[in-house]
DNA sequence: GCGGTGAGTTTGAAAAACAAACCCTCACCT
DNA sequence: AGGTGAGGGTTTGTTTTTCAAACTCACCGC
């Protein structure tokens, strides 16, 4: 019945094939905050300096983060993520969110952000189409491609 | 003035602390589908047996699997996901949704999700107090802890 | 010319991943 | 009673990664 031989053809599987690696999400976090030196990188995250600059070729090489110069003569460099890898927020905000919510008390959360609309961002996912939450129970996965199975009656 | 010696205090980081390491998100998209039977996990996966079974204890031990058996004599088991574990669906989600459109032509997407209202499911992640799709630049990043630094304007 | 900063690279030891083979309990067949 | 096979892992030995610390190189300011 089920017998996918190879991992499966899966979007999921290939955006963590891109930034799925130790650190890569945290770097996409420190560059949205702002923080794209090296050392600032460094410091940050706490990631060896060998893998840290790993991460960032191919976060570079993917397309999620552009290296630019901020000086010439003495040359430095700074990371800052592209239009698709800003798209790669509300991975962090799921991330966040779910962190905030069960591995911390109400009252430490280490970072609070704020939204435009001058209330404290609460992430929640949605369905574009009719705008409710999007609850497990309201799923049902349509494999498009071989080597899908989908054992229960309900969807990821 | 950025001179945080250790890793910050964060919730994305300590989530994928539970959750960031190879394969671990791939297991809960499994689960989530129904195929929790551990040869089902290698085959779809792909990942080692081996491996395989130390993310497993992992997840247990982190209240986000649960291992309950199927059949007594013989015993066998199948990792269903918590309460827990589902709420990090919008996590797949958005994972999903990214590779659907950065990595994918429009129409080999290899999962289509149906939502409960019908149509197919698209998931944008909207800021609960307004409902307005997050958008970067309508963020700002307030660190609570000490730590931090957000250097530019904006946030993650 | 001396010390310091930024952005990495090199080095050698320790930890993880990997594939393949193995194990154990049971069920089913004959 | 013996053989086969499934499920759910563990063991073994080898290859990759990770890691921390030290090092490099280009430049600036003093």
């Amino acid at each position: 019945m089920a017998a996918t031989k190879d991992p499966r053809p899966c979007s999921i599987a290939d955006t963590l094939a891109l930034v799925g690696e130790k650190y890569s999400l945290l770097v996409l976090r420190e560059v949205c905050l702002g923080n794209g030196r090296f050392d600032q990188l460094v410091r940050n995250i706490g990631a060896p300096r060998d893998v840290l600059a790993t991460r960032l070729r191919r976060l570079v090489d993917a397309g999620i983060l552009t290296k630019l110069p901020y000086s010439e003569r003495p040359q430095r460099f700074e990371y800052r993520p592209t239009r698709a890898g800003l798209e790669l927020e509300p991975v962090l905000m799921t991330l966040m969110e779910w962190g905030d919510r069960h591995l911390r008390e109400d009252d430490d959360r280490p970072m609070v952000i704020e939204h435009a609309c001058g209330n404290e961002l609460v992430p929640v996912v949605t369905c574009r189409a009719c705008g409710d939450p999007v609850r497990h129970e309201d799923l049902r996965a349509h494999p498009q491609a071989p080597g899908w199975t989908v054992t229960g009656p309900t969807a990821a």
